[in-house]
Parts: structure tokens; C-alpha cells; sequence
RNA sequence: GGGCGGGUAGCUCAGCGGGAGAGCACCGGCCUUACAAGCCGGGGGUCACAGGUUCAAAUCCUGUUCCGCCCA
């Protein structure tokens, strides 16, 4: 018997233990029985604590694992962190800095081995937070980016794209950080606008015959300058191209250039050019043969170039200049100005574009695949929108720079020699270069982009380079489930390498999921303070009532806005099974549903229509995972658990006990729960197996690996269905007259009917005692077509069905007059809108047969309605006609 | 500048060609022995605006407007 009061507590830690255990989340890879399913996580951060971002991604992976492990799949959902390079650095740098240690004090070696001691000591916590949500991992295979085998699998990749030209080293411009002191790629970047000032500088002809006046949002870069452009048709400026002007500050000559990537329409039109700070000038200055001059060091500040602003930082050096521009009559005006501006997305830095040698990797011929995949379907991506933004970006696809200028990551496996200055790129670390054989060589200092593993995962984790039994069978995975901000990043990617490692996609389905945010819709962030903690929440409601709220809200295509409240309302929903089973239980004794076969049991109208109903939301609930309409499922089963099965079964169930069909009722009840826990399962996985272990007749030895329930030909009973609706909704109009006359449930009413239709008369008859059950009736009688209409007594009609309350010295005439007047108006609008339709003769003409048969039958049914209620209220007028 | 998504009950959202829905909140009545974390009943919406297509539009098309996001 199950304790009164439902704690998560205790109960989620247990079965959790007991889950692991027993082993149920492993995969076999070989079992050759099953058919395969698979997932492998998007690898959280090592530095991280669980999220609401990361509470959602996992419970709706963990409902499509533990359902297809049901189902009879061998599955397997593939663990592991990543190791985050930039993001750990900074966080173990600041770690060791309390401890008064610092990265460049104790060299690279020592730094990495101090990453690594904290990721022993720190890094398990999102993996013990996840255990925590029940996420259902095959935790015996957690993977980690920076393992051996992992970091095997990103040397191999990276080789073989070197050796293909995929992979080059360049000198580019690129995004720098100066404060990660690292490259970045363009998806690190963060555009905004700002606002900023547009700053007029006149550069006067080196002849002396006047000035041209340039427009610039970035002043001190023009200390780099190498040329002034214009456009080539700009009539303004045709006959100063090819002069010189000389550059304000610097007293360097440049020349005037024409190009017809300028734009005639900014500023004045004339723009300065600084190769080494800008991607546009850096690529003008390539096709005039420009000089590069770069003036903005590593950190952000001036270096030796910039004269006398040498050592300043590049904004200390903007008002430095401004203020000389000014003092020497160079500077016209400053006006303000909308500028972009692009921020580092890890400490939000402004980016400097910054000309270094970088890796890159070329990602058109990679693009041309991934794309194909998804055109032909081989990959589907859900909600299918994200399909064009995944094309818009692949067909617009750039240079992917994997290099970082960091410590903490897979280091390239290039190495340079200092005789003859080749590189030599190789799996296995060389002693000697490739080119000369000279052993004087070194390897290069920086590490890959995370993304870089990242986008290897789904194969890497299953042992790729070797041919492994696990990739076998589980590659491609079936679905991969992640946010949609990461799209580019990751799902992008991991569809390249994929498709060039192993020949094959690495995911048949693409599942992208919302964001979760706060009540108001604002992105959680610390500095804004808005962040629901899941633990917390898991703490207050329990991990399954957490659960069920973020899969209800879990629609396709939108944002999630999450406050503590919306949880708490699924807890409620959480005690409501929990007392609905304690109900089942206590009442089921003695049943012994292995001696019962369903085809011998004497199964009543109620019975049937709650299996019937139970049978479909089978249905429903599988078409819904099918297509990852996790709110949909979460909609459908709280509805049936709570409107169908607890509002009206469980309330006739309850007389029905007492009746003669005790071991039918019984036997309804126990297939009811059961099949409901188990459709739950995937969903709140704790509760339901606390419950599941306590019913009786054999089975399995837990929820999680017994079947998911399947449809049964024989449960449905289509036109039982039918008649119980009826019962439900006379039953309905008896409540309603007893709520709206305020009548309170301890005191019984009398009922009288009249049904015009044989059938129904005949179903009502039979199937009284139901709606002396639901109605709190302890009488009810029926009347023939033309017995005299009751005297006072409240009336509702529904259908072609006469209901009669009784209220004898009760009754408040002008009251029920009131309630029927409020009907009355009810009916007669709905009637006025279908004589409209019905009356118009085009309707008549072009409207589908069984879509005129229907408004008929709906507008007979509101005239019989509003006949009878203006009959009931002339008789409560004293003018009664008849 | 280009693209995407959205504007439906007080709030959060579902519905996406044929009688406007749910949860929460609100109002009234109930301790009816599974559940007061509950039960029963009720009120509440020119479905952003303007055109169009259609016999029929919250639903399809066009435009406007507001909000959010992505890319440049």
C-alpha cells in the first residue's frame, strides 16, 4: 500500500540506484535480436551545472530512450562531456589564481596537468545533475572530448583533411579576442549595433592642391593606413585618383585608390584603407598590392608601428588621436553614429580583426555534401523551417578557423622546421622533419577549436578510427535533440564530418528544440538574476513533476517561458496519479490478473468506453513521440489521466465496486492504471515505476524494460463510446442545474426524462444508475412524448433529451427564469448564425453533403433546444399556452 | 539591408478552411472516506489591423503594424 503522502524525494534516489543496478541502461552491442536505437548526448561543458537549457535537452532524449527501450529497441545513449577549451582555461586560470598561481609562471605542461587535476575534482557535477533529472545513460561508456581515443579520432580527422587540402594554414584576417588572446571563428562573434561616432578626417594632397576627406568609425586604425579608396564612377572624386595624400600624424604618403567595393553612399564616399585591421581592406589591399601595416597588438593595445601611441590601448589611443586630430585641424566633425560591433561570445570583448597565420579549414566542398543530405531527405530536420536556415548558411558558407591561441585543447598536430621551414603534419608525433629530415623542429603552439572534436562526436565516441562492433550497429544514431542555437556550431558540422569520416549522416533526424526562458520571456542569464535553477525546482516539486512541465511546454517552434508557478501546476498533476493509484490499489485486492482473461470478462458500458478512450490515446501518444510532439503527448496523457480516467471512471467505478461486476471493475481499473503508468513512464520515470512495482500479477522486473503499451484490436467499442457521452453529458446538464441553482451535493435530487428517441430512451433506461452516480441522483424517472411537462422544475435540454429537476419549495422562479434566459440567448445566437448558412443558397450548391448534413442536424437540434426552454420559461410566467 | 517566428480569454499557450479551446488566475458552491496539492459549477475573446480568395476564414493570400530571434 502506498504511503499517504507522495515524497519525490526519497523515492527518485532509490529507484534511480536501483535502475543502475540492474544495469538497464547499457546497451548491448552484441545482441542480435533487437533492432537498434540510438542517441549520443550533446556533450555539456565540463565547467558547467546543470541549466534549464540542459534539464530540457535531456528529459526529452531521456522520454525518447526510455521509449524506445520499451519498445523493445536496443538502445544506446552515448554520455560524455566536452572539454570546452576556452571556457576551462578561463575557469581553472581564475581557480589556480586564488591559490596565487598564474598559467605563465608554470608553462604550459604543468598548466594543462593542473586542467586536469580540476576536471577530476569538478567535473563530475553536471553528470551527477543529470543522474538527478533520471536521465537513462549508458553511463558505463562516458565519454570525454579529450580521451585518448577521442583525441585519436581528431588527430586522424585532422591529417586526413591536411592531406586532402581540406585543412590549410593561411595568413588571413580573422577574429580576434584580446582578451582570450585567441582567434576566433565568425560564429564566436556577436553583431550588434552600437551607438558609436562617425569621424570626418581631412588628408591632404601630398601636391598641395587641396584635401580629401575621408569617413571613419574606427580612427586609430589610421595609423595603418596604406590607401585612400573611392568609387571608380564617383564623379566626385575621378580626377584625384591616383594622387597622393599624405596620412595626418604619421606624415606617411599613400595613395588614392579606385575600387568599386566602396560604397559612394557612406560617409563622404572616400574611405581609408587599412589592410591589416579591416577583412575588406585586408582583401583590397591584396588586389592594388597594398601595404600592411599593423598597428594593434596582441592585447588590444598599440604596438611599435603607431608612433608615438605605441603601448596605449586601442581605445585610450582613439582619444589620444581624436584630441591631436583636432588640435592639428584634421579633424571636421564627429557625428554620431549607429556603428556594429563584434563582441567576443564568451567574455564579450570587443573583436579585433587581426592578420595572423591561422588553420582553417576549406568548407565548401565539406557544404556540398551535408547539404545534399538534407535535400534528399536522408536527414530530416524538425520543426522543418530550421531547414532553411540550415541552407541559407551552408550555401553561404566561409572558411572555418579551427585554431586558438590557447592551451587547454588538442593540440595541432603540425610541427615546423627551423632549417629548411616546412611543416610536417602527422598522426603520430615525428621526430625528424617530412621535408629535410632535420630534427630541429617544433610543434606548433595552438590548440583546435572544441567545435573541432565537437563535430566528430557521434562516431568518435563509439570508437572511431577502429572499426568497432558499437558503430556498427549504432551509427548513424537515430536522432540527435539539441537547441537550435547551435545549429552552425554543431549539428552543421557534426553533418560534414560525418558525411566525410564515415561516408554516412551521422543522425536521421535532427530534432531542434526552444530556449527556455524566464516568465517574461528574457533570456536567463546570471547578471540579469532570472534563473529558475533546476535543481532547485527538482528539489521543491521533484524531478517528475519538473519533467512534465518542461516536456508540456516543449512546442515546436517556440520559446518556453518557464516561472516556479507553471512547475508547481504539474505537481499537482504528479499527487493526482499518485491518489488515483492509491485509490486502484486499495480497491483491487484479491485481484489476480494473470488468472483473468479479458475476453471472458463481463465488461459494462463504462468499462468499454474508458478502454475504448484508453486504446486511441495508445495510439495518439506513439503517433505523438513518432513525430516529437512532446507537448502534445504530455497534453493528451494528463488530460486522459485526469478528465477521463479520474473525473469519470474512477467516480462510477466506485458503486460499480459494490455491483455485481466486482472482478470486471476491478480488473478495468488495474489494465487502466498500469497502461497509464506505463505510457507515462517515459516521461515521469520515478513515480511511475514506485507505483508499477506495486501492482499485482507478474511481470517484469521494472517499468523501465517492460513493454510499452500497444493498441489492442479488441478494445474498441466505438459505439459505447458514443452512448457513454451521452450519459456523461445529461449527467453534466443535471450538475449544471444543481451549481447554477447553488444546490449543494448533500442534498439528493430527483430527476425526470424524457428522450425522444428510441435509442437513447432505451440507453438511458439501462444506464440510470450511472447518472444517479455522477448526479447525485436517487430517483429518476421517464416520461412518454406527450406526458404533460413536469411542473416546477428546472429544465436543460441537450440533444433531443428533456432533463426535469424537480425543485418543488426550492425552486427561485425568478431565478430559473434568469438561467433559462441565459440559455435561451445562448441557443439563439448559434441558432441565428446556422439559419444564415442554411438559408444561403451557395452554400447549399458548393458546400460538401456531409458538411450541410451536419449544420442540418446541429440547427434541428438548437430549434428543438430553444422550443423547449421558451416553453419552460412561459410555463414559469403563468402564460403557459398549452 | 536580408531572412525566420510570433501577435487567440487577465497570464502562458494549443488550434491553422466548416458549431472559438486548455492550463493557471478569477467568481459561486462543496471537508461527496483516492486526492482541499481536491471536487462540482460559472463568467470571460469584433482570434493585432486593413484588404482579398472562398458558399464558408482565427485558419489560405497580400499589405500594414508591433514584438522576438538569426544572418550580413
Amino acid at each position: 500500500m502506498l504511503e499517504k503522502e507522495y515524497d519525490p524525494k526519497e523515492i527518485e534516489q532509490k529507484w534511480y540506484d536501483f535502475w543502475l543496478e540492474k544495469g538497464f541502461f547499457h546497451a548491448q552491442e552484441d545482441d542480435n535480436n533487437k533492432k537498434c536505437y540510438s542517441i549520443v548526448i550533446p556533450p555539456p561543458n565540463i565547467t558547467g551545472a546543470l541549466h534549464m537549457g540542459h534539464a530540457l535537452n535531456n528529459t526529452l532524449q531521456d522520454i525518447m530512450i526510455r521509449y524506445k527501450r520499451m519498445d523493445g529497441f536496443n538502445t544506446l545513449w552515448m554520455p560524455g562531456t566536452d572539454h570546452a577549451g576556452i571556457a576551462t582555461q578561463n575557469v581553472v586560470e581564475k581557480y589556480l589564481a586564488q591559490k596565487g598561481i598564474f598559467r605563465d609562471d608554470i608553462g604550459r605542461e604543468a598548466f594543462i596537468d593542473e586542467v586536469w587535476k580540476w576536471r577530476q575534482k569538478h567535473g563530475g557535477l553536471i553528470i551527477s545533475q543529470l543522474k538527478r533529472l533520471g536521465a537513462s545513460c549508458d553511463w558505463e561508456r562516458l565519454r570525454f572530448t579529450m580521451d585518448d581515443g577521442l583525441s585519436r579520432a581528431v588527430r586522424k580527422v585532422f591529417v586526413g583533411l591536411y592531406n586532402d587540402e581540406i585543412i590549410y594554414r593561411s595568413n588571413y584576417i580573422v577574429n580576434w579576442c584580446p582578451r582570450c588572446h585567441s582567434a576566433l571563428s565568425d560564429l564566436e562573434v556577436e553583431h550588434e549595433e552600437e551607438d558609436g561616432f562617425l569621424w570626418y578626417i581631412r588628408y591632404p594632397f601630398e601636391d598641395g592642391s587641396g584635401e580629401i576627406v575621408v569617413a571613419t568609425t574606427r580612427p586609430e586604425t589610421m595609423l595603418g593606413d596604406t590607401a585612400v579608396a573611392v568609387h571608380p564612377s564617383d564623379e566626385r572624386y575621378a580626377s584625384v585618383v591616383g594622387k597622393e595624400v599624405i596620412l595626418p600624424i604619421m606624415d606617411r604618403k599613400i595613395p588614392v585608390i579606385a575600387d568599386s567595393m566602396v560604397s559612394p553612399e557612406f560617409g563622404t564616399g572616400a574611405v581609408k584603407i587599412t589592410p591589416a585591421h579591416d577583412l575588406n581592406d585586408f582583401e583590397l589591399g591584396l588586389k592594388h598590392t597594398l601595404d600592411v601595416i599593423t598597428v594593434i597588438g596582441d592585447s588590444g593595445s598599440m604596438n611599435e608601428n603607431a608612433g608615438k601611441y605605441e603601448g596605449l590601448d586601442r581605445f585610450e589611443c582613439r582619444k589620444r588621436l581624436e584630441e591631436d586630430l583636432d588640435e592639428k585641424g584634421y579633424l571636421i566633425k564627429k557625428i554620431p553614429y549607429k556603428v556594429p560591433v563584434g563582441k567576443c561570445y564568451r567574455c564579450k570583448s570587443v573583436i579585433e580583426p587581426h592578420l595572423s597565420k591561422q588553420w582553417f579549414v576549406k568548407a565548401k566542398p565539406l557544404a556540398e555534401k551535408a547539404i545534399e543530405a538534407i535535400k534528399v531527405g536522408n536527414t530530416k530536420i524538425f520543426p522543418t523551417q530550421w531547414e532553411k536556415v540550415y541552407f541559407e548558411w551552408m550555401y553561404n558558407i566561409k572558411d572555418w578557423c579551427i585554431s586558438r591561441q590557447i592551451w587547454w585543447g588538442h593540440r595541432i598536430p603540425a610541427w615546423f622546421c627551423n632549417k629548411c621551414g616546412e611543416v610536417t603534419v602527422s598522426e603520430e608525433d615525428p621526430t625528424r622533419c617530412s621535408s629535410c629530415g632535420s630534427s630541429d623542429i617544433y610543434q606548433d603552439s595552438d590548440v583546435l577549436d572544441t567545435w573541432f572534436s565537437s563535430a566528430l562526436w557521434p562516431f568518435s565516441t563509439m570508437g572511431w578510427p577502429d572499426d568497432t562492433l558499437l558503430l556498427r550497429k549504432f551509427y548513424p544514431t537515430d536522432v540527435l535533440i539539441t537547441g537550435f542555437d547551435i545549429l552552425f556550431f554543431w549539428v552543421a558540422r557534426m553533418m560534414m564530418m560525418g558525411l566525410k569520416c564515415m561516408g554516412d549522416i551521422p543522425f536521421r533526424d535532427v530534432y531542434l528544440h526552444a530556449l527556455v526562458r524566464d516568465e517574461a520571456g528574457q533570456k536567463m542569464s546570471k547578471s540579469k538574476g532570472n534563473i529558475v535553477d533546476p535543481l532547485k525546482e527538482m528539489d521543491r516539486y521533484g524531478a517528475d513533476a519538473f519533467r512534465f512541465a518542461l516536456t508540456s511546454f516543449a512546442a515546436i517552434g517556440r520559446d518556453i517561458k518557464l516561472s516556479d508557478k507553471r512547475i508547481q501546476g504539474y505537481r499537482f498533476f504528479i499527487n493526482k496519479i499518485w491518489n488515483a493509484s492509491r485509490f486502484v490499489l486499495s480497491n483491487i485486492e484479491g485481484l489476480d490478473p494473470d488468472d483473468i482473461s479479458f475476453d471472458t470478462l463481463d465488461i459494462g458500458l463504462a468499462d468499454k468506453w474508458i478502454l475504448s478512450g484508453l486504446n486511441d490515446l495508445i495510439g495518439y501518444t506513439r503517433d505523438a513521440l513518432h513525430d516529437y510532439r512532446f507537448n502534445d503527448t504530455a497534453q493528451a496523457l494528463y488530460h486522459f489521466t485526469w478528465h477521463r480516467f479520474c473525473d469519470w471512471y474512477i467516480e462510477v467505478s466506485k458503486s460499480m465496486l459494490a455491483g455485481r461486476q466486482v472482478t470486471s471493475t476491478k480488473w478495468v481499473l488495474y489494465f487502466v492504471l498500469k497502461t497509464l503508468l506505463e505510457l507515462l513512464h517515459p516521461l515521469i520515470p520515478f513515480v511511475t515505476e514506485e507505483i508499477w512495482q506495486d501492482l499485482p500479477g507478474s511481470k517484469s522486473e521494472s517499468i523501465t524494460i517492460t513493454s510499452y503499451p500497444k493498441r489492442n484490436p479488441k478494445m474498441v467499442f466505438s459505439e459505447e463510446v458514443g452512448q457513454m457521452d451521452t450519459i456523461i453529458d445529461v449527467s453534466s446538464n443535471i450538475r449544471n442545474i444543481r451549481g447554477e441553482t447553488n444546490i449543494p451535493p448533500s442534498v439528493w435530487l430527483k430527476v425526470i426524462i424524457r428522450a425522444l428517441s428510441n435509442k437513447d430512451k432505451l440507453l438511458l433506461e439501462k444506464s440510470s444508475s450511472y447518472i444517479r452516480d455522477l448526479a447525485r441522483i436517487d430517483e429518476i424517472s421517464f416520461i412518454s412524448k406527450d406526458a404533460p411537462r413536469p411542473k416546477k422544475s428546472a429544465l436543460a435540454v441537450t440533444k433531443d433529451i428533456e432533463i426535469y429537476v424537480p425543485l418543488e419549495e426550492v425552486i427561485d422562479i425568478d431565478k430559473e427564469i434568469e438561467r433559462l434566459d441565459k440559455q435561451i440567448n445562448k441557443v439563439k445566437t448559434e441558432l441565428g448564425a446556422k439559419e444564415k448558412k442554411l438559408s444561403n443558397k451557395n452554400f447549399l450548391e458548393k458546400a460538401k453533403k456531409d458538411v450541410i448534413e451536419k449544420q442540418k442536424s446541429i440547427k434541428d437540434e438548437l430549434e428543438f433546444r430553444l422550443s423547449k426552454l421558451l416553453q419552460a420559461k412561459a410555463v414559469l410566467e403563468g402564460n403557459d399556452p398549452s
